[in-house]
DNA sequence: TTCTGTATAAATGTATACACTTTTACGAAA
DNA sequence: TTTCGTAAAAGTGTATACATTTATACAGAA
């Protein structure tokens, strides 16, 4: 067991719902978990922090992130800043193979939509419509961003009628990505954002 | 020495010139450099790679980022909307008490700008723009851009002109901020940072 | 000279051990 | 019962040691 792999593991119970937010990470029963020392646990703790889902607090153990009603605004301000960003610049430079990749991501996030791991698909297919514009920095601090939101949705029940409208969604977007028309994506995306804002702050105190 | 005084020390260093981009930073020197094993350096290079400044790599030693200028044009597109946006928000809460920490910070860069740790000046006064805004993540993102700009700065003698240039657009976003022109001040930190991005790609290959 | 292969040196990754800190559990006093 | 204090348990931080991987330097061939 690598820290990478140790990191991957805990990042799909955080975002699967396992490690709730506000829960404790001890190092000493992690290591045993995975049958290593502490030092790659440490690691694995540290890439977690590092991709904002994990909090360290010097002696203490490490939790969960807990976000705020602020934070949560905060973080889909951002989200709807750089994600309608990223994508406009992504549909001027869409090549049919995109598109392809886009159908393929489409159809693995219907497939997994009312899995344990919806999330998975759902990330592949918005990294599949942002591809295009080649940006690893953008994109990275989206998914840093989609990540620490998902944490928080983590832990409650979707409702039927939610995912039925994100998969709406996510259809609407390929095919407007299809028919070319751009200013109707991004404007799709934008509400497909702010639905998923305000689905998860009427779960939030 | 305790790992966050290893990564400040080592991020002074970074942003100060003395380790260019592409250096090497080997565990075992660096903890007998500052009297410890290679336990809490490996913590601080973890942390000094969650900001951006250092590159690691499994097996091999980390390394000071080194930019593209693809990765420059990215940061500073970033950095645009970012910044703009956090410096819009905080115009429109911003305090008698904000407009003299602005003065404060103004007098500080201006103090060190052509000081070896001009960048923490610089860092001081941008984040006293942004401060009024309260948006933490936001500002922490800014920070990390900010920073991965930093290092391929660094190791360039800055020109007087281009200070002077700096020092003034500083002064000018202080006396916009006084004078409660929104739309000049955002205006003015565009071309500022327009500006900056220009000259670092004048630099670079 | 320039390139390549190899031995040596240097570095990383992680297990173990132990000092110090925080958390938890338990029992006495209000 | 609740509150507080204290001792045991659990946890973190880091030094040391060693196996494994990578970097370096040097000798010989093209």
């Amino acid at each position: 067991m690598t820290p990478d792999a140790i990191s991957d593991a805990l990042e799909r119970d955080i975002l699967g719902g396992v490690l709730a937010p506000g829960s404790v990470l001890p190092q000493g029963p992690l290591a045993a978990r995975f049958g290593v020392s502490r030092i790659p646990v440490r690691d694995a703790l540290a890439r977690l922090a590092l991709a904002g889902l994990v909090e360290l607090t010097p002696n203490r153990r490490a939790r969960v992130v807990e976000m705020t009603r602020e934070e949560v605004i905060e973080a889909f301000d951002l989200r709807l800043m750089l994600e309608t960003d990223l994508f406009a610049r992504a549909l001027e430079r869409m090549t049919p193979q995109d598109l392809d990749r886009i159908d393929y991501a489409l159809a693995r996030s219907d497939l997994e939509a009312r899995n344990a791991n919806w999330a998975e698909g759902d990330a592949l297919f918005h990294a599949a419509l942002y591809a295009p514009a080649q940006r690893p920095r953008q994109q990275a601090m989206i998914d840093g961003l989609r990540r620490a939101c998902r944490v928080q949705i983590a832990c409650y029940k979707a409702l039927p009628e939610d995912t039925d409208r994100w998969l709406d969604d996510h259809a609407a977007l390929r095919d407007l990505c299809r028919a070319g028309e751009k200013a109707a994506a991004t404007e799709r995306l934008r509400t497909h954002l702010t639905n998923a804002r305000d689905t998860l702050l009427s779960h939030l105190p």
